[in-house]
DNA sequence: CATTTTATGTCAGTCTTGTTGACTTTCCAA
DNA sequence: TTGGAAAGTCAACAAGACTGACATAAAATG
């Protein structure tokens, strides 16, 4: 009642049955049930560490990006400062994250990781890894471009923006 | 220094680089910012009605499962009876729930949506469907194919398994 | 029939992580 | 130089997850 209105458009052979709300809820769900196990893993050594899923975001992108500022990282992680902060407290407080205050601008603090932090780093992206590569490797490349192609047009445009231009710029 | 052991297997145009450590981490870094896309409609809805994304799961699945018992959702779900029993009082009390004894079993609830729980459901899967349906059709059939693929692989196997049981068997 | 197990609900308390509000320090531009 | 904007911090609060303990009712089992 929705959608369905225009199928066999093009040949006959390659319709818009991909679109219907029922194909659809089909990829609801399955965006659901793989975001827990995306997480699981990390979160098992996490919970070792006393930390949450938000000490591993920033513990990501400061790996990812070493010297980036907090405001960087908010735009990046979509939370309120305040949020962040504590989560950026408890990471320098226990020496995982080291926070330099800029030298242009004093106002800014730079963030790295500590070689503590690096080895933390390094467990928990290798766990959440390990169940991509397999994951990866038994759908295959061709599946695997159109997981990242999907994804893409999933999130915001902003965030697209600034996940290509990783990409493209990084190290 | 992890996998890139083998490429060129096959026949060498088609080699492994898609199992690449940077392609991994560009692949967890797409999940990360699609589901912030994929929730970020459906919570602007919840807002207004003072509910949060457990309450947006509950109504998914018991829609999803009309007559579904707790114990079900429990197993879906994958989070503790207490959490769940707090959402489902308050939908209950919003009357969006129907709670009923079971008539075999009569320790069990079963639950089915009200009149006014299926309009939210409608209002808050419309929403997600819509972002979803655009991203379908700007990725493409086969695209959406290895979405599906790799979503299925990344998910534990007892959540895949019930993923196609619901497939095939619902409505 | 007595006992155990299962399904559900509830109360209390804790933790993570999000929020808003108020504040300091620093920079910059009028 | 002064006032506003920006970056960051501290405090308090709320949602929603968790554990643990316990209650009730019904089913299953010996």
């Amino acid at each position: 009642m929705q959608e369905r209105g225009q199928p066999g458009q093009s040949s006959g052979g390659e319709n818009l049955l991909f679109l219907t709300d029922d194909q659809l809820r089909k990829g609801i769900e399955a965006m659901f049930f793989a975001y827990r196990g995306f997480t699981a893993d990390p979160d098992l050594i996490l919970d070792d560490h006393a930390y949450g899923r938000a000490h591993h975001r920033a513990i990501h992108f400061i790996n990812r990006s070493p010297g980036t500022t907090v405001n960087n990282l908010l735009n990046i992680l979509g939370v309120t400062k305040q949020s962040l902060n504590r989560v950026l407290r408890a990471l320098v407080e226990d020496g995982l994250v080291d926070s330099r205050v800029g030298e242009k601008d004093k106002r800014e603090r730079h963030l790295y990781l500590t070689d503590t932090g690096s080895v933390l780093e390094q467990k928990l992206s290798e766990a959440q890894r390990t169940r991509m590569r397999a994951a990866y490797r038994a759908a295959g490349p061709d599946a695997v471009q159109g997981f990242r192609r999907v994804l893409e047009q999933i999130m915001d445009p902003q965030m697209r923006k600034f996940l290509n231009s990783m990409t493209d710029g990084g190290r």
